[in-house]
DNA sequence: CCAAACTCGTTGTATGTGCAACTAATGTAC
DNA sequence: GTACATTAGTTGCACATACAACGAGTTTGG
């Protein structure tokens, strides 16, 4: 029998067959879930959820504004990225740039009432979907096992941030 | 108190509060992985993860061969973005397409040595990094879990395929 | 058979996204 | 206080992706 050495203490940190099933059903509910509530929430709001989130996230924060890097964090999306799709919110009026007074450089992206009027309807059908299509699916078992377990993961991610680093 | 008598029907089915806990979690936990390992694979092999998924499907299909419809579907992709990618990677030597003999509008998409070579590369790496960021934080029965919750939850979404129809 | 309906894959076009470079404003060190 | 570094946001560019329309080939119903 042949000896791969450095293959073989490889092999030893790769994932265990339970590690690979948990992995590959995530990647698929995940897909799956994000593209059938995206397509909902398009046919019946005309809203796609990249605009629901920061609709969101904007509602959520004090006086329904945040700078553009808190919310392109909160939304996980670049700063260019953000800076267009606040580019057609704002067009549609459903957000406003307001400059920061303490903070030239800065700009707060603010709720209009026109966009809070816009979230409130696409609120309960996002909502309905998620217990529908995820929700109902899970006991309440499930539901705490899910978040306990991928909370660690997350918090696994927080630390380490890259692999470039050679030992000192 | 007013009798909202619609919106209470609505607000009977939406989520409680331990499955929005999960479904944050769950979104969180995806796009931190996903960021993760597509930056780790792009760092240490150059490769997108769009393309490693097309050559891990190519490599456990029959003859290492698939028709682009099903490349489509095993990648979670639109027919024309698999088309454009699969311009790419033809263009970089890891795949070529040959003509199906028995349907000549269908095209078998072929990997290459070069292209079985490239994975061989890039598999330890991916691997490490999902056992790393994932499996690593998980107990063997939260793995179970994940994958026994979040596979009811695609089973739930393969049948209603939307909201489109009113009761006949 | 033949015409209509369907399927396969590609293309034009529009949209969305990130990276790098840039401007402007702020903070820091001396 | 002045120079250097840092931070906030925007823009040019390249790339990736989806949708709709299309041409070529196949299947189906009569």
């Amino acid at each position: 029998m042949r000896n791969y050495s450095v293959y073989d203490r490889a092999m030893a940190s790769l994932p265990n067959e339970p590690t690979m099933t948990a992995w590959h059903t995530f990647l698929q509910a995940h897909a799956r879930l994000i593209e059938r509530l995206e397509a909902e929430l398009q046919l019946e709001c005309g809203l796609p959820l990249s605009w629901y989130d920061v609709l969101v996230q904007l509602s959520e924060a004090p006086a329904s504004r945040l700078r553009m890097t808190d919310l392109a964090g909160a939304v996980l999306l670049s700063k260019s990225g953000l800076t267009r799709l606040i580019d057609r919110m704002n067009a549609d009026g459903l957000v406003q740039r307001c400059p920061d007074p303490g903070d030239k450089r800065g700009t707060f992206v603010q709720l209009t009432s026109a966009g809070l009027a816009r979230l409130r309807d696409a609120a309960p059908i996002h909502l309905r979907g998620v217990q529908e299509h995820f929700g109902a699916q899970l006991s309440a078992a499930d539901a705490l096992a899910i978040a306990s377990a991928l909370q660690k993961v997350v918090a696994g991610l927080s630390g380490p941030p890259a692999h470039d680093f050679i030992d000192p």
